[in-house]
DNA sequence: TCTGGGGTCCTAGGACCC
DNA sequence: TCTGGGGTCCTAGGACCC
């Protein structure tokens, strides 16, 4: 009878997780900080948060997401670093490439983590703990840097696992004690149970996932909606909703491009403002340039001195990859919701809604666009050569932008000139 | 504790259309 | 005129992740 009801064959997922990804890379760039308390993210008197920190800081109790300050007293003796995205993007590479040597479906889930879908590759790359042992030999061979992985029939198991495996360690739950391993950890260490969902779910007096895998799948579906029910599902280990479903490797296309930046110190200047907004715009339009997008949302993000934050969005009727387009939106947007005399904390500003191709309105339109883009392309290439500040559009000279005329729909400057200083 | 920067996903209300 | 129900798009905010 069972004959008719072959269970779901079960899949074998590595959940690999660089350990203390960015410090890791700091110290084959300085080996002298090995062993030491190191914090990355910037120095310690600075405005900003730890982006992370060696196994010696957290000893101290130092943690990522921590303001650098508080770290600084936690630990006087720490060595602070700034931070460096293009080594860990070109470690990341690296990561990814000796990744792709034990399974066709990879997926990078950020710069220092990734998830192997390995059903199938026993004949390959042996049974999985030999498998994981190679993977961990090859990566130090090739990266000089450590990783943990965690082997499951989920993703969620393989994430989970990995995380307990830390550091340099390998653990596999086998197939059938998934509901066992979970059972004593606490709820927290469920992916998407963050500060709130867990005080939430311990003023029902559910502190670790076994509380949770008693209770009634319906019950957690009336108090929390979509996410109990998915909930439910990860109590007893198994990928329920969203993200988690899909195929591992399957295209995963940006959704949006944005760029922001919190002021050293709090500012009511408008032309340093807006100075900030065209350099934001241009970072976003550049990278919109880079992907190929065209964008139809533009967005504008403003904190004050308070912490409150706004956020104001527009839609254009066609969509656009251009700093100048992008810019005159999102200083609207500012204009009409700043209040002169408000001290400013942060500024930031965001393309989404991406279209493959902008449509083109006449050849007239088309051929003025493409003049811009091939402006703006000789611009992305002189800061490749000479640094991002070294190349300024006219229209980023403060005060002598147009606004939008019929002859100029976009508010460019009538010409595609580029300044180099 | 005085709180970065880059993202994703979800919810909820209002506009608008049929 | 005293009022429905769905679908979709847009916007704003918030939780969460690394």
């Amino acid at each position: 009878m069972a004959a008719f009801h072959t269970p779901a064959p079960s899949r074998t997922i590595f959940h690999v997780d660089m350990d203390a990804f960015f410090v890791s890379v700091e110290e084959l760039y300085d080996p002298s900080l090995k062993g030491k308390p190191v914090v990355v993210g910037g120095q310690r008197h600075e405005r900003g948060v730890v982006s992370a920190a060696s196994y010696a800081a957290r000893k101290f109790g130092v943690h990522s997401a921590m303001p650098l300050r508080t770290a600084a007293k936690l630990c006087p003796q720490a060595i602070f670093v700034d931070g460096h995205p293009e080594r860990y993007r070109e470690c990341s590479e690296k990561v990814y490439i000796v990744l792709t040597t034990f399974s066709p479906q990879v997926e990078m889930a950020s710069i220092d983590e990734a998830y192997l879908d390995m059903t199938g590759t026993a004949r390959l790359h042996g049974p999985p703990l030999r498998a994981a042992h190679k993977l961990h030999q090859l990566m130090k061979e090739k990266t000089r840097l450590n990783c943990s992985v965690g082997i499951g029939s989920s993703r969620l198991i393989a994430k989970v696992s990995s995380a307990q495996a830390k550091p340099n360690g390998v653990l596999w739950i086998v197939s059938g004690e998934e509901a066992k391993f979970l059972a004593p950890l606490d709820v927290r260490e469920i992916p998407g149970v963050g500060k709130v969902m867990e005080s939430r779910l311990h003023g029902l007096g559910i502190k670790k996932v076994g509380d949770l895998a008693r209770l009634e799948e319906a019950d957690l579906e009336e108090r929390f909606g979509k996410w109990g029910l998915a909930l439910a599902g990860k109590a007893r280990g198994e990928d329920a909703g969203g993200w988690f479903d899909a195929e591992v490797g399957a295209d995963t296309a940006a959704k949006s491009i944005s760029h922001e930046h919190t002021y050293n110190e709090d500012t009511d200047d408008e032309s340093q403002l807006e100075a900030t907004l065209m350099r934001l715009s241009e970072m976003v339009g550049r990278r919109l340039r880079e992907s190929s997008f065209h964008a139809r949302t533009v967005q504008l993000k403003l904190r004050y001195t308070d912490f409150t934050t706004i956020t104001r969005a527009h839609s254009l009727p066609v969509p656009t990859q251009l700093d100048g387009e992008i810019f005159s939106q999102v200083r609207l947007l500012f204009r009409r919701n700043w209040k002169p005399g408000r001290q400013v904390r942060l500024l930031g500003v965001q393309a989404s809604s991406f279209e493959a191709q902008a449509e083109q309105i006449s050849l007239l339109e088309g051929g003025r666009q493409q003049r811009w883009k091939d402006a703006l392309a000789a611009a992305d290439r002189l800061r490749d050569k000479f640094g991002e500040s070294s190349v300024k559009l006219a229209a980023g000279m403060r005060g002598n932008f147009r606004e939008r005329t019929h002859e100029n729909p976009a508010g460019l400057p009538g010409k595609g000139q580029t300044k180099a200083k």
